[in-house]
RNA sequence: GCGGCUGUGGCGGAAUAGGCAGACGCGAUAGCUUCAGGAGCUAUUGGGCGAAGGCCCGUGGGGGUUCGAGUCCCUCCAGCCGCACCA
């Protein structure tokens, strides 16, 4: 045979195909008699070109939607970019060259790749979100929040970050640095924009039970909201005259509160205490890094400020104290001090000497015996000591108990904290969505109508940051008349992290060229939710929450009829290079783009779903790629040989050959491969193992069986390699695979009328013998009993008892 | 420290419901083919012992449940991920 599998040639002439037809395309108008699938990859930020991961998401997202597609879905397959963003920037400031272009060029590279990949995308849904048609939209969103509250200024204590110079959300905080670029940050004080995600704190958590989501991602959201309940305590300073509430989850161990500690961050400090000490210690608290401050094992330090409260249940003045290891971003910047039971308590009891006391201990211990750590216990288990009429009580009944006697005399009420903090959304940048928002000196803080959206954002020439938005300088822009008053008013310098542009893309692309409103909600009703959301694990919060979260604010404004945006949520796992992570730095990066020019799209794209489990992290090896590309190629072969041996007329029949038999068998496998799990890896071996078969077979399986098995191979690799796929099948059939409805395995197929019986002793193979695959259970004990090995092991023993699996195996219990 | 995940040949991995461990691929070995090959085809390939038929051992370590454990339970070890002064 002269010719050889020649990826080149048949990859281009399919991807014409699928172009020069819109193959992908889906009609929003179309009526909807088929069930819909809307399958997503997380949307894409375009820098240089795309890398393997980005191969590894469309990879996975592309097998799926073309299965979807193939069992009679609409399938809705969009994509787009996320344009806007710091890279691009920093670039501009080092280059010069206005972030637009390097962006959109980085997004032509995309969408080469994308489409050089065969990948089965919807075109006509394109967009960036840097494009006005978007990012008008955007805005209107904003706008809306903005109505109802959830979007608001405040100043706040920020982190700030001096290398990029803007501010961050508490999210892309990572130990105190900047998650970007890794430069510690600092703590200001500054007027911010806010998204009140607080507010939706427990129904982004009730609702995590009703999507299908991987358990560890439900877990970190849940971390991330981090919901306590406790009770609010009232301490009053007496010589103030001011009452000082504080949140415990333990308000069962207040009879043991010796003392009271305050956040240097605190307001009140200074009322309390004036001296050049307390001065000295919040200010150096105050500038201390957010790392030292929170650094692991510190020390406990802090100030006595002289003054007391009073604890509510046991009418003792109690000493307060300035301590940094009390936060002012949680509860109420104020804690109560039980030494006996808290750990952080504890240890700074130890460093003043203050009264340990200890009031819950295990029902059967000794009260008295002293303790050398805080005791934690409050279980049933657990009963109060030293707690006046609480006494004897159970911990956690204490708990219940104590709160409604505080609540009785006004001390004091059940109370819930929460981790999530408000979204900052502001950013000192160019690069983003600007904040429709304009000052008027008369009327204040004034919204942009509708009307005037998009708010574009002007052309720059100095990107630098210089402590405020780049955006400041652009004096044309930001003069501007009031829109309430007609006046002189000037326009919001901020723009909008970019996480908000990605937090509902998902919508705009049911709609994306709806130029009067960001989606029609009866398009939205028939597309949403997304069915099958695939992406990487570094978007398990951050992304994840905000998308949640609009979609919630969304559907109270009554706007969109869905409570969450992704129905099922699947994380890949990262290419690893001897076993480390791909960096440019390091310089172990996988081109695709290399790849595919050697060996083509259809093996790049089978050996990155063959080497392993998806949502795992694999390792990059070449030298299996070039066993996925002799896979491929030795299936071309045979695909080229059988058109030319064989007829498309010849029939399948006759006896079932074994080929027939492994054809039927491997449409079965693929079938529940894809269905029940993500297991695109077994997947192709089965295909694997079917290739193999239809060469041992060569010789001599009849013709119509050959046509059949290799046309199986074809559909079934499709999803996976879908050129390769498609020439096969049009090969075997001269018709076109992603017609094909997909295949069934005949269950008669499935079952041989024989079986390989183990004969096992004492759990161990002894023997396998051929029984009929209907024998019954005593017919199968007898044919076991009979086996010749069994007899040579026996050697004398005895058969005590004898478990038969029907269909499988005789286990003889010996002695 | 707390929570979670993972641990199987020389390597990536498979075993889906407690029932034949190692599918499939890489690598390796041998043969065929080829002027040649980083090509193709065929066969072998968990370890140990044995001339062979065979026998023994084997899923990070130890223990347990069971007729039977890679799979379930306890415990220890290693690696990865998340959270971490959150009251």
């Amino acid at each position: 045979m002269a010719e050889r599998y020649d990826p080149r040639r048949i990859e281009a002439k399919w991807q014409k195909v699928w172009a020069d037809e819109r193959t992908w395309e889906v009609s929003n108008d179309e009526a909807p008699d088929r069930p819909k699938a809307y399958v997503l990859e997380m949307l894409p930020y375009p820098s240089g070109e795309p890398h393997i991961g980005h191969l590894k998401t469309y990879s996975v997202g592309d097998a799926v939607a073309h299965f979807r597609r193939r069992h009679g879905y609409r399938v809705l397959h969009p994509m787009g970019y996320d344009a806007f963003g710091l890279p691009a920037e920093n670039h501009a400031i080092k280059t010069g060259q206005h972030p637009r272009e390097s962006t959109e060029a980085s997004i032509r590279k995309f969408q080469r790749e994308f489409r050089e990949w065969g990948i089965s995308i919807d075109w006509s849904r394109e967009f960036g979100t840097h494009q006005p048609e978007y990012y008008h939209w955007t805005q209107w969103i904003f706008l809306r929040l903005y109505e109802r509250g959830l979007a608001f200024r405040k100043e706040a204590p920020v982190k700030w970050c001096p290398n990029d110079a803007t501010v961050l959300a508490n999210e892309q905080v990572i130990d105190g640095r900047c998650e970007r670029c890794g430069a510690e940050l600092e703590a200001r004080q500054l007027e911010q924009s806010f998204f009140r995600i607080t507010d939706y704190a427990d129904r982004l958590l009730e609702d995590l039970r009703t999507i299908d989501w991987p358990p560890y991602v439900v877990t970190m959201q849940e971390n991330w909201i981090g919901r306590s309940e406790g009770a609010e305590v009232v301490f009053r300073c007496e010589e103030l005259g001011v009452d000082y509430p504080v949140f415990t989850t333990r308000p069962d161990t207040l009879f043991g509160a010796t003392f009271f500690v305050m956040a240097p961050e605190h307001p009140d400090i200074f009322k309390l205490n004036d001296s050049p000490e307390v001065h000295e210690y919040v200010n150096r608290a105050l500038t201390e890094s957010v790392e030292e401050r929170g650094a692991e094992h510190k020390e406990k330090t802090g100030v006595p400020l002289g003054r007391t409260v009073t604890n509510p249940v046991t009418g003792e003045e109690i000493p307060m104290f300035v301590a940094d290891y009390v936060l002012m971003e949680y509860g109420t910047g104020a804690i109560m001090g039980v030494p006996a039971h808290d750990q952080r308590d504890y240890e700074f009891a130890e460093r003043f000497g203050l009264e340990i006391r200890r009031v819950v201990a295990p029902a059967d211990s000794d009260p008295a015996a002293s303790l050398n750590e805080a005791f934690l216990g409050h279980t049933e288990n657990e009963r109060l000591v030293n707690s006046g009429d609480f006494t004897g009580m159970p911990a956690p009944e204490a708990k219940r108990a104590i709160t409604a006697w505080l609540a009785e005399g006004g001390l004091g009420k059940s109370a819930v904290s929460y981790r999530l903090r408000d979204w900052l959304l502001s950013r000192q940048r160019y690069w983003g969505c600007p904040i429709p928002i304009v000052y008027c000196d008369g009327c204040g803080t004034v919204p942009v109508p509708d009307e005037q959206l998009p708010v574009e954002l002007p052309e720059i020439r100095d990107y630098a940051p210089k402590g405020r938005s780049p955006l400041a300088a652009a004096e044309d822009w930001v003069r501007t008349s009031c829109p309430r008053c007609g006046g002189d008013a000037r326009r919001e310098t901020d723009t909008m992290d970019t996480f908000v542009d990605s937090s509902w893309y998902f919508l705009r692309y049911c709609d994306p060229h709806n130029d009067r409103a960001p989606w029609d909600r009866e398009v939205l009703r028939r597309w949403m939710p997304v069915d099958q959301y695939i992406g990487g694990v570094e978007h398990a919060i951050l992304h994840l929450m905000y998308a949640r979260f609009f979609v919630k604010a969304l559907a109270d404004m009554d706007l969109l009829d869905i409570q969450e945006p992704f129905a099922r949520l699947f994380t890949q796992g990262m290419i690893t290079r001897e076993g480390a992570k791909m960096s440019k730095s390091k310089g172990n990066t996988v081109s695709p783009h290399e790849y595919v020019e050697r060996f083509g799209a259809d093996t790049l794209r089978s050996y990155i779903l063959f080497i392993g489990p998806p949502s795992e992290d694999a390792d990059w090896q070449d030298e299996g790629v070039g066993g996925v590309y002799r896979f491929l190629s030795r299936l071309w072969t045979v695909a080229a040989e059988t058109a030319e041996r064989t007829s498309p007329e010849d029939a399948v029949d006759g006896a079932p050959s074994d080929l027939l038999r492994k054809a039927h068998w491997a449409i079965d496998k693929v079938t529940r491969d894809m269905r029940d799990r993500f297991a695109f890896n077994t997947a192709i071996a089965a295909v694997m193992e079917l290739v193999n078969e239809i060469y041992r077979a060569r010789e001599s399986a009849p013709p119509g069986h050959m046509r059949f098995a290799v046309a199986t191979a074809g559909s079934l690799i499709f999803q996976f390699a879908p050129h390769l796929g498609a020439e096969v099948y049009e090969l075997m059939t001269g018709r076109r695979v992603w017609e094909e409805p997909w295949p069934e395995a005949d269950p008669a197929l499935l079952v041989s009328d024989e079986i390989q019986l183990v004969v096992q002793m004492n759990g161990k193979l002894v023997d396998r013998v051929a029984a009929p695959a209907a024998a019954s259970r005593e017919e199968l004990e007898a044919l076991a009993r009979g086996s010749d090995k069994l007899a040579a092991r026996l050697n004398g023993k005895e058969i005590v008892r004898a478990i038969v699996v029907p269909g499988k195996l005789v286990n003889f219990v010996v002695r």
